[in-house]
RNA sequence: GUGGGCGUAGCUCAGUUGGCUAGAGCGCCAGGUUGUGGUCCUGGAGGUCGCGGGUUCAAGCCCCGUCGUCCACCCCA
């Protein structure tokens, strides 16, 4: 038994799955700087109070933020996720609008994990601050398409939906109340409880007993002002415009406080398991003034890598990437030639690798098979006092003898390049 | 956080009503008559049966606790 292992909610990610990881990340910024959005890092740990704005009824931050107090006795918390940084950012650099910016990286939330639900996760996305369009709005979420149609994924579910204004939230949550609370003992006692700290999430309840009454709450449609209403038409007829499929949700109200007008969400319809939600995000105009900069309008979204990558496991696209190894070197005589020919190779840009503990030609055979070698380089004592090498194709098995200071341009027209 | 299932070799799993040195497949290693992988054959290494208590003459199989994992709720990516 091995003394340690990851902590809950954590895990390596090791061959062959970093790599796709990594191509995953690469794809999204593709995409996305092709729009011109920039890469921003931002810390993984910042100031509690950052956090806090994302809203005090937000489940993760009232129970389900990793804080605590540093050696300086400053109040710090592993982000729970990234827009609430990408707006304190905003507010410390002010730089020009619209800003545009992309990330990728680890969040961290202390629940209680499940598959597809860590405690360390990844998300990829996007934020862009100063601007109020609805073509933006529109934008922002045909990137997102279009960045699971470059993966390949084929079952993903747009929805959408608009809070409103501030105001309106506000409105739609005091009649959501009024109408939950005149059938009360009808709830179910989970939803009672969700119902005195946020009304709307009472909308998100998947318990059968709720069903009914949900089905027959007031539509937060009623309760729009007419430019928040403008609003939500005009990104439907630009997402029309675009050919962007999606479905009216008015039931979709989303786990963030600071969400405003415009949110949705990415189904994959492709996940059996409960965590089918793969990405999300909304408009949330308030938050760069509520972490103390100019009033400004912001919009994005976060798409999970690992519960993407599980729909793409469902679908059997994206697959990890093939080996960088194209030779592997088969030293026969010992090991004195194979250090020599692999440097020679990597430095002409030709991946290779080799074998070592001066194994059996058939082991180190077997080695070059596994590592997914085009071509093996084989010397045995007979090449060596030749100074010649043996190039051998993995598939067909052909072979050729050339001469050892000939090697790079032969492996190169083996390779066909 | 609440409720439930599961936890046996690196991986996927068998292990009958508790009974002698715990099994299979895959993977790994070594051979198959002097140098060559992917098929096949033979052999081998590898397990304190998650951990800690308890019941019993005897526990992988029963009980309690604990940790981990999975499922549902919750929440959300």
């Amino acid at each position: 038994m091995p003394s340690f292992a990851t902590s809950p909610g954590t895990r390596d990610i090791i061959a062959p799955d970093a790599a796709r990881w990594r191509s995953f990340q690469q794809v999204f910024a593709d995409v996305v700087e092709a729009a011109g959005f920039a890469h921003i890092i931002p810390p993984m740990f910042e100031d509690l109070g950052v956090f806090l704005r994302v809203g005090e009824t937000t489940e993760i931050v009232t129970k389900e933020m990793y804080d605590f107090e540093d050696k300086g006795g400053r109040r710090v918390a592993l982000r729970p996720e990234q827009t609430a940084s990408v707006c304190r950012a905003f507010v410390e650099h002010r730089p020009v609008t619209p800003w545009k910016v992309w990330y990728a990286g680890p969040n961290f939330r202390y629940e209680k994990p499940q598959q597809g639900r860590y405690r360390q996760f990844d998300q990829v996305g996007v934020e862009v601050l100063g601007v109020d369009d609805p073509q933006l709005d529109a934008e922002v979420i045909a990137l997102a398409v279009e960045f699971y149609r470059r993966l390949g994924l084929r079952g993903v579910q747009l929805s959408l939906n608009s809070l409103g204004d501030s105001g309106d939230r506000d409105r739609y949550a005091a009649v959501l109340l009024a109408h939950f609370s005149t059938h009360r003992d009808a709830l179910s006692a989970e939803s009672r409880a969700t119902l005195e700290r946020n009304p709307l999430r009472v909308l998100d309840s998947k318990r059968p007993e709720d069903a009914a009454l949900i089905a027959a709450a007031p539509r937060m449609a009623d309760q729009l002002s007419e430019a928040a209403a403008s609003h939500f038409v005009a990104v439907q007829s630009a997402l029309l415009a675009g050919g962007v499929g999606f479905v009216v949700n008015d039931r979709l109200v989303r786990g963030l406080d600071y969400y405003r007008r415009t949110t949705f969400e990415f189904v994959s319809t492709s996940l059996v398991a409960a965590h089918t939600a793969i990405g999300g995000g909304g408009r949330y105009d308030g938050l760069v003034a509520e972490l103390g900069g100019p009033d400004t309008p912001g919009i994005g979204f976060a798409l999970g890598l690992d519960r993407t990558l599980l729909a793409c496991d469902a679908e059997g696209v994206f697959g990890a990437p093939a080996s960088r190894v194209e030779v592997f070197v088969v030293d026969a005589t010992g090991g004195s030639e194979a250090g020599a020919v692999c440097t020679e190779l990597r430095a002409a840009g030709i991946g290779t690798d080799r074998a070592y503990d001066n194994r059996s030609m058939k082991a180190q055979m077997k080695s070059a098979d596994r590592a997914g070698a085009r071509l093996a380089i084989i010397i045995g004592d007979d090449e060596r006092s030749a100074k010649t090498v043996i190039i051998r194709t993995m598939e067909g098995g052909s072979q050729q003898t050339v001469q050892r200071d000939a090697l790079v341009t032969h492996v190169r027209q083996a390779l066909g390049r």
